[in-house]
DNA sequence: CGCCTCATTGACCTAGTTCAATTTGGGTGG
DNA sequence: CCACCCAAATTGAACTAGGTCAATGAGGCG
């Protein structure tokens, strides 16, 4: 089913009856492809749909005047991307592809009425841009507070939580295609220090890279050493 | 009226009618005050209502293992400082008082009742708490790419805009009270540094404090010196 | 085979930090 | 009204995490 990751995250913490699901999976449309570096939502231009990522990473970024590139946010399949483009109607960053993507569309106007019709489909959906913000926050502190291993740690960890969420972890590893420039840009650091960093972070083995791999061995260690506490993330479930 | 800035906010954006203004009054319940750096909502505590800031500077912030604190966002009067504990339940953040303030208290359960009553409501709060998103974006941006001069100009641009939609600026200043401590979590900087900086800000005549008041002269030589630029508070009007 | 992007390494540089000592100024009690 | 107090601001000197610049290596792919 398209929208499978979807339903592994929110599932994640509210369960979801058939005529939900079927709501959701009837109101979207068609799908689309970008390759690595495309633009699959604009900066600064009216939306009338939203971006279901279905396979692929991409990224939320914004540039400033002076052409430096901070990344804000790394979207995974069962993402959308762009949800917050629905009461926003238009984007103050823009979304790129990272690797090659596939999204499925939303139109607004069902999303509409989707939310018309299930008042806690509206929460859960609500729900699902605020942990966008919540993640913000914590980019925030890592950026803000962190030094520069323990900040690339840190993301490391983020996107094992992540990512195991919709199945795309082995038991230490996961595949993740950012170059150390897109990591650079995402951790406010040079390439260069992104280099000596993880290279000092191999030497402890606290992670290892294999052909766009990022290898686990210790995530205990790992999370210690990064001060994460992955609660931000709103994985656990709840009543409703 | 005790919503009014939270009015001009909403209207700035949006027209209400008298039925929406109404339901959004009838909701609000008791007032509480806090006494500078109390604590408004406490960080991981499930919640039962918002707090709509109707007097007084508040922050979100958050402390590090290490006991390093990030402010990620500053809340002056028309803000609900925490309308997201209405899909999130618990806050991955706290949020407390910088100076005096009070508080309305719109419960949950209310809260529910209007977004029944009212699909496009519960859009507009749901915009809301998406331009905090945007805020967070626009502060990743500055912490992560800005050097320390502009990002702090940066800041005072930020609150010149957003004061001003709720009536509480002057021609060109505005009260603010933030000591350099505070500025210092908010821009990721040391308060030795935020001084320095200040210095040369005031030294380029880009602003000036007199007790609690931040001045700005020349308005768009700060925002050219910060490379600021007003889109991301989504103060534009839009049609609905 | 040769190109092109990405990663690595070394040498040097600097923005911002750290530490520590003053200074300033608003608020309070006598 | 003055003296005192305490938090906040300022300043200087020394230090360092991370940046800059530039050269080299290494993989993937047409």
């Amino acid at each position: 089913m398209i929208i499978e990751k979807l339903l592994l995250k929110l599932r994640e913490r509210y369960s979801l009856t058939e005529q939900e699901v079927e709501l959701l999976t009837s109101s979207m449309t068609e799908t689309a492809e970008f390759g690595s570096g495309g633009t699959i939502a604009p900066q600064y231009e009216k939306i009338n749909f939203c971006s279901l990522l279905i396979d692929g990473f991409a990224c939320r970024s914004k540039v400033t005047v002076d052409g430096d590139r901070q990344i804000m946010e790394i979207s995974i399949p069962g993402d959308f991307v762009d949800l917050h483009s629905y009461p926003l109607e238009q984007l103050d960053h823009s979304v790129t592809a990272i690797s090659d993507c596939r999204i499925v569309k939303l139109p607004h106007q069902r999303l509409s009425e989707v939310i018309d019709k299930s008042t806690r489909l509206a929460r859960i959906l609500w729900f699902s841009t605020m942990v966008d913000a919540s993640i913000h926050r914590e980019w925030l502190v890592n950026i803000g507070q962190r030094r520069a291993a323990q900040r690339a740690a840190h993301l490391l960890c983020e996107m094992l939580y992540r990512l195991r969420v919709v199945e795309m972890t082995d038991d230490d590893s996961y595949e993740f295609p950012l170059t150390q420039n897109d990591l650079a840009s995402s951790l406010a650091l040079t390439s260069v220090h992104v280099s000596r960093v993880l290279k000092e972070l191999r030497g402890k083995d606290l992670v290892s890279f294999r052909n766009k791999r990022v290898i686990i061995p210790d995530q205990e260690k790992l999370e210690r050493f990064a001060g994460f506490d992955p609660q931000f993330l709103y994985l656990e479930a709840r009543h409703g």
